[in-house]
DNA sequence: GTCTATACTACGATAGAC
DNA sequence: GTCTATCGTAGTATAGAC
């Protein structure tokens, strides 16, 4: 299939490059077809761009939809929100440190800083569902039913992880290794285990002040 | 000063478009000059890069010397350097939600996905040094001499600060506002501060364990 | 030092052959 | 459906006038 082979490459290229450094005519020789094939089946690079974003939101949904999918079940005890939140941040920490997707974090990086119109469709398609999820488990967790201090302690949470691919420069070289191997994931992944606990415990402590 | 005109216009585009994205012509024009005048002052697109790095490792490095130079004193205190901790935090809380730096911070982001030369430059200038103080500080904040989990601690601390930028778009949708005003931003710092106070303690738990 | 003019390359889009 | 050919635009670099 052209146009899977269009896609694959292209996000590939889009992660490494940016949607401007990017080049429809290295897209389309690397895919081994004309660049007009690109017009053909996307309608252009910005179409090519949207339909990348779009199989990143699909694929990256699809490998935490077991996690999430389904909603937080009504009777969920504290203790079973912290294992969820545990394994969901003990995926992600994969994602972010694995070399297989690396440009699907990449990709997603990028329109961060700089959000364009694919950004709607990945925080739309997975990324929204995923932190929602996160917010309210963390409420669940703590007992703290204030949406607005569960968002807060997310979006902490969340940067402890999204800095091994956002800031994966600066990590190597901190901790002096050319690569992130099994040994330093564990040792990160680990620290970030008990960040999460530490968190959470001084959300229930804070919460025991207030009242 | 036309170079200082053009360099100050570079590191706004480059920041926000990138490397490939930006172009000469239109920093020129936005600094009132001719595109040839990058070539005579900076010796080419690659150039103007370079120097806009230098700049940039130069004027965050100015603000966080005071913070940070003379090195860590002999016989400070765990107090002291959780003390000192919590401000170069703070510090970096403000460069990464302040509208004044975000150029700066979009920069170094940058580098930070796709390392290019110019990351040496700012890993060499200022943010090399700012780490290994960061962790020489938690070592002694935790009384833990084991130099490779405070390396580990101090990713996962600034990682909670850098994505409030790296991720903005995110952190914007999940606390569903325009914009990250002064309530928001005193939330974040608030909860980042007690965070790193919970990770400390936790890490402090954990040495008394192992002995 | 700064600007004008120009050369050269590469990009994305499109029309048309097959 | 896929490719070739071509167009118009925009990129950087460079030479030379002032």
């Amino acid at each position: 299939m052209v146009q899977q082979r269009l896609l694959e490459i292209a996000i590939a290229e889009f992660a490494s490059k940016g949607l401007e450094g990017a080049s429809t005519r290295s897209i389309a020789a690397a895919a081994g077809t004309a660049m007009s094939s690109i017009t053909y089946h996307f309608g252009g690079k910005e179409g090519l761009y949207l339909a990348a974003a779009d199989h990143i939101a699909a694929q990256m949904g699809g490998t935490l939809s077991h996690l999430i999918d389904g909603g937080v079940p009504e009777g969920m005890t504290p203790a079973a929100a912290r294992t969820l939140i545990h394994a969901i941040l003990a995926s992600l920490v994969e994602k972010m440190t694995g070399q297989k997707n690396t440009s699907y974090s990449l990709f997603i990086m990028r329109e961060q800083m700089e959000p364009t119109a694919a950004f709607e469709r990945i925080y739309g398609g997975m990324l929204g569902t995923m932190l929602r999820t996160l917010a309210h488990l963390v409420q669940i967790a703590t007992g703290r039913d204030d949406g607005d201090t569960a968002r807060v302690a997310v979006v902490t949470l969340i940067g402890q992880v999204v800095t091994l691919r956002a800031s994966r420069a600066t990590v190597l070289k901190l901790m002096q290794c050319p690569d992130l191997d099994a040994s330093a994931i564990s040792a990160l992944g680990g620290r970030i285990a008990a960040n999460t606990d530490a968190i959470l415990d001084r959300l229930i402590a804070e919460r025991q002040e207030l009242s």
